[in-house]
DNA sequence: TTTCGGATAATTGTATCCACGAATACACCT
DNA sequence: AGGTGTATTCGTGGATACAATTATCCGAAA
C-alpha cells in the first residue's frame, strides 16, 4: 500500500510554510504550542505568557514572541499590545462563519481533485473512512485526526499547494471543538453516512456533484457543532 | 452620500486584525513595508534586510523581524532559515491558483452579500464602476486601487469578517500584478463590461446568478493576467 | 582562465537588559 | 463600609549585545 506515502500527516508542520530543515527555535516554539492549543491543553481566553512557555521549552522569551505572533495572524490565539496573548476561542459566529469558508474551499479543492480520482484514490478513501470509523470508538481525540486524514487526503488530490495551507488553517481552528463535539454526542452516524455519500459522489465522476456534496457535507456539520459548542463560547 | 462610511477604505490597516490604537513599532513596520510592498517598491525576488528597513524606519531590528514574520505567514514574503527575508513573486501556477481561490472566497461573499443588497447599494455600486472607470485613464495604480474598493464594497456586505480579511489577503498578493497588467494593456474594455454585468446580476435580486457571475469574472481575469505576468516571472 | 579553498564581512538568530504600561493590592479618605 | 488614590508587582515591548550561520572576496593551484 503506497497509502501511506500518499497521506502526508496532518500535523504541526503543514502550517509551516517557511523554515523546515534546521530547525529553528522559532519553529520549535511555534510546533509546541500548536501542539499543545491543538490537543486543548490550553482553553479559550487563557493567558500565554511568554515567559512561562520560555521557560518550559528552555529557551528566551524572543522566538516565543516570535510564534505567537504567527499564532495570532494564523488566528489562533489573540494579542492585545501591552495586554499579552490569550487563546481565541471563537464566538458561535465566528464558528459558522469559519464552517462557510471552509465548505466553498473544500469544494473547490474537490473539484479540482475529480481529474485526479481513479479506482485506487476511492479504495483509498475507502481505507481512510474505515480508518476514522474504528478510531470514533477510542473517543473524539483519534476520530478528529482521522477525520482531519481524510479530508486531507482529497484535498491533496488537488494539487494546490495554497490551497491545502489555507484549509490546513481553518482545520486547526475547529479541531478543537470537533473534539468535544465528538465526546459529547456517541459515534453521530450522520458522520459515517455523509463521508460515504461524498466517496460515492467522486466515484461517479460527477464533477459538479461532487463539489455540491463537499460543501453540503461541511455547512451540514455546523449547526451540530454549534449546539455542542455553545457552553464552552467564550 | 453615506457612500464614505460604508466603504472602509482598503489599506494597510485593513489586515492588522489585532493590535489598533496605541500603535506599536512592530505594527508600524508591518504597515510601513506592507505599502512598499503594495506599490511596487520592491520588487520579487529582492532581499529584505532587516537592519536596513529598522534603520530607515528608525527603530531596531526586532520589531521589523516580527512584521516580517507576519508578512510571511501571509505569503507576501518569504523566509528561510539563516538565509533572510525575500519578497514573494508568485509563479504562473501559484498565480493561477490565488485566483481559484479568489474566485470561490468572493463568490461565497456575494452569495451572503444579496440578501443586504437594495437599491441603494446598486447605486453605490454604480458610482465605484464609475470612479474604477475614471481612474483608469489615469494609470493602473490608480485603477488598482479603485478597483479593490469596488471588490471590497462587495465582500463588506456580507457582514463576514474572516471572510473579508482572508480576501483581502489575496487582493494584496495580487495587487501589484493587476498593476503592471493594466499598465502595459490600455484600458481593457472586458474589465467595464465584468462589473456591470456582476452588478446587472446583483440586481436581479438571482443569487445563484451573482455567485456564479462572480466566479466567472475572476476566474476570467486570470488568464489575461497570466499573460502578461510572465516576464515578471521570478 | 577556471576552480577550489579559506579568510573576512555581512546578516541572521537568540539572549539579556531596560523601560513603559497594566494589573493588583493596600492604605487612606470620605 | 465603600470608593478612590497610590505603590508594588508582573509582564510586555523594544534595544542592545552576543553567537552562529551564510555570503563574498581574493588568492593559489590546476
Amino acid at each position: 500500500m503506497g497509502l501511506e506515502v500518499t497521506l502526508p500527516r496532518f500535523g504541526p508542520a503543514s502550517l509551516s510554510a517557511e523554515q523546515q530543515g534546521g530547525t529553528t527555535a522559532a519553529e520549535e516554539a511555534y510546533r509546541h504550542i500548536q501542539q499543545a492549543l491543538r490537543v486543548g491543553r490550553y482553553r479559550a481566553g487563557d493567558r500565554l505568557i511568554s515567559e512561562d512557555i520560555a521557560a518550559e521549552i528552555g529557551m528566551s522569551r524572543m522566538p516565543v514572541r516570535e510564534a505567537l505572533g504567527r499564532l495570532a495572524t494564523e488566528g489562533l490565539v489573540l494579542m492585545r499590545p501591552n495586554r499579552g496573548c490569550i487563546v481565541a476561542g471563537l464566538t458561535l459566529e465566528e464558528l459558522h462563519e469559519t464552517f462557510e469558508i471552509r465548505s466553498v474551499l473544500e469544494g473547490l479543492a474537490v473539484r479540482l481533485a475529480m481529474p485526479h480520482v481513479d479506482v485506487d484514490v476511492i479504495d483509498d478513501l475507502e481505507v481512510l473512512l474505515d480508518r476514522m470509523e474504528r478510531a470514533g470508538n477510542r473517543g473524539g481525540s483519534d476520530w478528529a485526526v482521522r477525520h482531519q486524514e481524510f479530508h486531507n487526503y482529497i484535498c491533496n488530490l488537488s494539487g494546490r499547494p495554497k490551497l491545502i495551507h489555507q484549509i490546513a488553517a481553518l482545520h486547526l481552528v475547529i479541531e478543537p471543538y470537533l473534539r468535544i463535539w465528538f465526546d459529547y454526542v456517541e459515534k453521530p452516524l450522520s458522520a459515517r453516512e455523509e463521508h460515504q455519500a461524498l466517496i460515492d459522489a467522486m466515484r461517479s465522476g460527477n464533477t459538479k456533484r461532487a463539489e455540491a456534496v463537499m460543501q453540503d457535507h461541511v455547512l451540514a456539520t455546523a449547526p451540530m457543532l454549534l449546539e455542542y459548542a455553545s457552553p464552552s463560547r467564550r
